[in-house]
DNA sequence: AGGCGAGGGTTTGTTTTTCCAACCCACAGG
DNA sequence: CCTGTGGGTTGGAAAAACAAACCCTCGCCT
């Protein structure tokens, strides 16, 4: 099972391989606001309750989020993210942006983020080395693994 | 088919109706490589070529790629990004960072791409106003609809 | 003591998707 | 004519998603 197939090795693969999952970045951004119960995942995401089981088990096994008892008697649990799981977040911010802009019309946002900085939050990607945005026009992509060029597969 | 369910409205999860299916953002990454041709993409992404066939259509309907014959007799095709998918790279960048540090360890990064500036990229959200990098910590979201707030929907 | 409701799921049966392999078409080269 | 490449489509089996119902524990109300 590893012979007949063999995409690129890449980080972005791997990524989704953990929440690429229909639901799964909805879980997270759930999360993240602080609505970590089942029922308020349920209700606020809009999933089947076996699938948003499945992807709960799925993303504390992956170390992104904790289930943890928020009392006892009757036992009842939160879901809670983890670093790893709120590392996920400027990601979320950025694709929501994303979303507002190219999906909606840029118009009407459904949710608006406020930074510490007290401005409203419009993130942008940058380069940690020079500060400056990041586009495509910028990026010179360079493959790590031999017979994986950026230009289809070396030979064949 | 809209009054049983009913979930927060949210650019993220509109974001995830075009882009958030099985090998969606891989399409786009492999695009924004350079890698137009369905039998690249068939090949980089590990795709079925029916799944395949279907996400292109809909990534082309959704106007983030186009298409276009790079020779006429016989006839070849080739997908290019539109400015909405260019546009998504920097979201991928960052996707792949998280990956980078959170999936794999850190270490052997199967693609490390290169910023203008000269550096390798090291991607970070940052927000535009003060510039400053963005954390979980730092944000507090304000709904702008009626009925979601933060803290789950308001009653029930 | 009986009934109701919340919270957090699991079970069951049906509908969609995914997956895989095979096939198809146009043409180019030998 | 036969083979190979590029870009798909088709058909049937396997896997997911979906919806509704069900289960269990407990707290509260009467």
């Amino acid at each position: 099972m590893a012979a007949t197939k063999d995409p690129r090795p890449c980080s972005i693969a791997d990524a989704l391989a953990v929440v690429g999952e229909k639901y799964s970045l909805l879980v997270l951004r759930e999360v993240c606001l602080g609505n970590g119960r089942f029922d308020q995942l349920v209700r606020n995401i809009g999933a089947p309750r076996d699938v948003l089981a499945a992807r709960l088990r799925r993303l504390v096994d992956a170390g992104l989020l904790t289930k943890r008892a928020y009392q006892e008697r009757p036992q009842r649990f939160e879901y809670r993210a983890t670093r790893a799981g709120l590392d996920l977040e400027p990601v979320l911010m950025s694709l929501m942006a994303w979303g507002d802009r190219h999906v909606r019309g840029g118009d009407d946002r459904p949710m608006v983020i406020e930074h510490s900085c007290g401005s409203e939050l419009l993130p942008v990607v940058t380069c940690a080395a020079c500060g400056g945005e990041v586009h495509h026009e910028d990026l010179t992509a360079h493959p790590q693994v031999p017979g994986w060029t950026v230009k289809g597969p070396t030979a064949a």
